[in-house]
DNA sequence: CATGAATGAGGTTTCATTCAT
DNA sequence: GATGAATGAAACCTCATTCAT
């Protein structure tokens, strides 16, 4: 009987078992190398079941771009609620932050990889992550910068206009972790702040004619 | 019957041909989404006849990114015989170029995109891609960063462990444009400006303690 | 559609179908010139299915051939359990179980004469083939011999040395029946009886000579 | 111009050439496995060139074994013109002529392999085969036996209407050669010997009821 | 005669998806 | 809800054969 009544509560947590699966073996082998026969393995479940939750393998796997990202875009959030101290500081704990996650947690890493790799093939997965995570992480990072430049800080610089090349050192990291894996490592700390750094001294305020630019960023 | 007549045509011709094909149809759908009969019956062949010349269609792919990258890794090693001049505008020169290229050869791009994105399938093709033209290219931006360095015109940092992050902004618009294509449109030269502005201010010697730091780079 | 109602049908039984094709089919054509399509068909099921159950041809015809052959090694095992009565006796049971298995089981046969003619394709069918049937099967012979020898009843001869020698007759039996079917028919029966009157006189002891042998085989 | 000359000789000779290439490759590989490429490769023609002199492969390997069975068969119509001396004498030498051909001349035992393992597809070459090579030597070996007899050598025995199984114990050492090879090694000459040792002894004559057999062959 | 580029039918294998139970 | 057997549409690759030159 207490078997039944397990059976039950694992029916109800199946969906949730099938996407846990779907994390670990997506962002260990891409979209298209995995076979939702390795999920169904790994979630304990028959392929057939997997349909039951999902109508087909990229909807499961917009599935678990979402559940994935969702507490990304949370931190991003949060971090700009509160600006305060300096901004070369909050950039810093951005782009650190996103470093960290990528180490931290293989499998959120390896879901943004296949977003960054195979993402093309899915507009809709893209646009939809665009929206809920990227974009915000573009405002944040724009916000960050205009904070800087707003408490004479940062110089107006024309890159206040491409946010997004801020995260280019974590958008490589993501690239060449993927592509050399183990065959040649990347100590990726170090590069973010060896990246950092040049941000910070390419963006503060040093002469009189930075200043003077401040109130015309291109 | 009419078709067959011409059959000999051209004999040293087909196997540009085909490679021109692939180098289209690949760059469009990528390396997996791409069907040996697509890139046949774009180079108005038969499946078979890409066979008499590639051995695979892993070997077509090489061919086809050995075939596109070559001019650049020509571009950088001719760029870095003669250094001369500001060592910036080396590093814009060599930037923009690679930006330029990206734009004008939306094929070439293309490419190279699918290396960012598939190589992880295929290590082989990765790892030569590597020795032949982004090694290169990485050996020339870190020459460019010590030259820069010799002649006291950059500040010795940390970036230049990490010569691979110069080009990060390159890298982010190749995947940038692979994800968003027409629906997010980049301005490409100008964001790299942007960036190389960021650098060039970033790198530049202004302190006395930067000075200093030159003989010790981390 | 009413195809399809029956779908699911049987599920244990299917394997046992597909062996059941196999064999025949493969009996029939030889490995190489088989199709998979051919044994679905008479299967009844589509290729694909034949996956579910079988990694590859190879391995489907590994099956056939064990399924086919296993019954053989059965029968030679109980052969030897219980040696009694005169060893030619004993011989000649074993040769004539052999050929009158070849032909009461036409498919089974042919199974043996695929491995006999296409074996040199796959040593590891053919290395499996004969650890499991033939070894066993050539120990037997070896054993026989040996027996007919201890009672008094064999001299000892260099033909122990290559019991597969004593069945050569059954080989060639297999051999004749592929290559002339029935363009030159062969009495399999009379064949093997006539041959085994020639083993027979040919290891019976007969002159002093032949006993004072026995203690030294080649 | 001496190469002119050179070549010219070199055209007439082009079908001996490519027959000794086929004979080569089609020993080494079988039949199915052998590609017309590496005919033309080894004979160093192309493989159109091979289509002017044979109309297909088939074609092509029924000539190989043409070529090289005709000396066989030489070979057995001299053994049998002069019999004298002891039946067991000629017996032996026949079977010994016959292993040692194996041993000897790889390609010529590889020919010899296929017929009797890929023959089956190809039921013209198998007939012809038997005709100019098979039949004639299975006469040879019934006109020794009937030898033997004549001469009060050997018993009348069932074997004489078999006189393939005679020969049974070489072709077990093509079979055994071409499934095993080098993994389960033959000592094929003492075989052969061993099986003559017990021919010999089972046709020879010791009793009077041999004697009386004698003019009744069943 | 000789070439060798080109063919194209045919093979094995993969895997997302379906559906009767 | 869950199963898992079955599907079938492709995909890549091979190679004997042809034919214009």
């Amino acid at each position: 009987m207490i078997e039944k009544v397990e059976r039950r509560r694992r029916k109800a947590e199946r969906p949730r078992e099938i996407l846990q699966a779907a994390l670990e073996v997506f962002s260990e082998h891409g979209f298209t190398a995995t076979r939702l026969d390795d999920i169904a393995n790994r979630a304990g479940v028959t392929k057939g079941t997997i349909y039951v939750y999902f109508e087909s393998k990229e909807e499961l796997f917009l599935a678990t771009v979402k559940e994935q990202t969702e507490p990304v875009f949370q931190h991003l959030a949060a971090l700009l609620e509160h600006p305060e101290g300096p901004a070369i500081e909050m950039l810093r704990r951005h782009l650190l932050f996103a470093a960290k996650h990528m180490i931290d947690d293989s499998r959120g890493c390896g879901i943004t990889r296949i977003i960054l790799t195979e993402g093309h093939r899915f507009p809709a997965v893209v646009d939809r992550w665009y929206v809920e995570v990227l974009g915000p992480a573009l405002k944040a990072m724009g916000d960050i910068l205009q904070y800087g430049v707003d408490r004479g800080e940062f110089r107006a610089a024309a890159i206040q206009n491409f946010p997004q090349f801020m995260m280019a050192p974590v958008v490589l990291c993501h690239i060449w972790q993927g592509l050399f894996e183990e065959r040649r490592p990347l100590d990726i700390m170090n590069a973010i702040e060896a990246s950092i750094d040049v941000f910070a001294k390419g963006l503060e305020i040093r002469t009189a004619s930075d200043q003077i630019d401040k109130s015309s960023p291109s």
